[in-house]
DNA sequence: TAGGCCATCTGGTCCT
DNA sequence: AGGACCAGATGGCCTA
């Protein structure tokens, strides 16, 4: 949610990712934005949602009773059993809490596993050679990715000039550590 | 204010 | 059966 949050000055002309490390070949899409902020890459912590008007008006005319909130941060350990339990039922059998455990369970599943991609964006924003720092607005995912393919593509064309090289200076000979690289 | 980027929710599908 | 994965929808924040 916070993504390009706080602190952050302007968007000059963003240098798109093709425009870096462009080997040539290759045309993407847009790009990012570059400089600017940080970004605060918190969400928005547990507070578990609402239920959805349209689940809640099944429920309601399915007969189910609206109840309160009920607690969260239970994907781990806590209430398994009535959630494992609930949740071998039919659906159509479940009562309005159930559902509505089975949904904080689902939802919980999901954020933590884009929190886990999100970690993983970092973590190939990590080794992009682009400005990093505290002033300088990160790379938006599609910016990194299309970003980390050209970097591949220019990388994989300096081995292979650099091989070229290398067999032209010993011609043929001390080949065999190059050819060794998976490229 | 429009557009870009993002987080979250949700239902469907695939996989183990 | 349960979890992972995916894509569409929605709404918030920020910048130009």
């Amino acid at each position: 949610m916070d993504s390009d949050a706080s602190l952050v000055s302007s968007r000059p002309s963003s240098p798109e990712p093709d425009e870096l490390f462009l080997p040539g070949r290759n045309k993407g899409g847009g790009g990012g934005g570059f400089t600017g902020g940080t970004v605060s890459s918190s969400t928005q912590s547990d507070s578990p949602p609402e239920l959805s008007a349209e689940l809640r008006s099944a429920m309601s005319a399915a007969g189910v009773v609206v109840v309160d909130k009920l607690g969260f941060k239970s994907s781990s350990s806590s209430s398994s059993s009535s959630s494992s339990s609930s949740s071998k039922k039919d659906k159509k059998q479940m009562t309005e809490p159930e559902l509505q455990q089975l949904r904080l369970k689902i939802n919980s599943r999901e954020r933590k596993r884009m929190h886990d991609l999100n970690i993983a964006m970092d973590g190939l924003r990590e080794v992009m050679p682009y400005a990093h720092g505290p002033s300088v607005r990160k790379l938006s995912k599609i910016a990194t990715l299309l970003l980390a393919r050209n970097y591949i593509l220019m990388l994989t064309n300096s081995l292979e000039e650099m091989k070229r090289l290398v067999s032209e200076i010993y011609g043929g000979h001390h080949l065999g550590l190059l050819n060794a690289l998976p490229v």
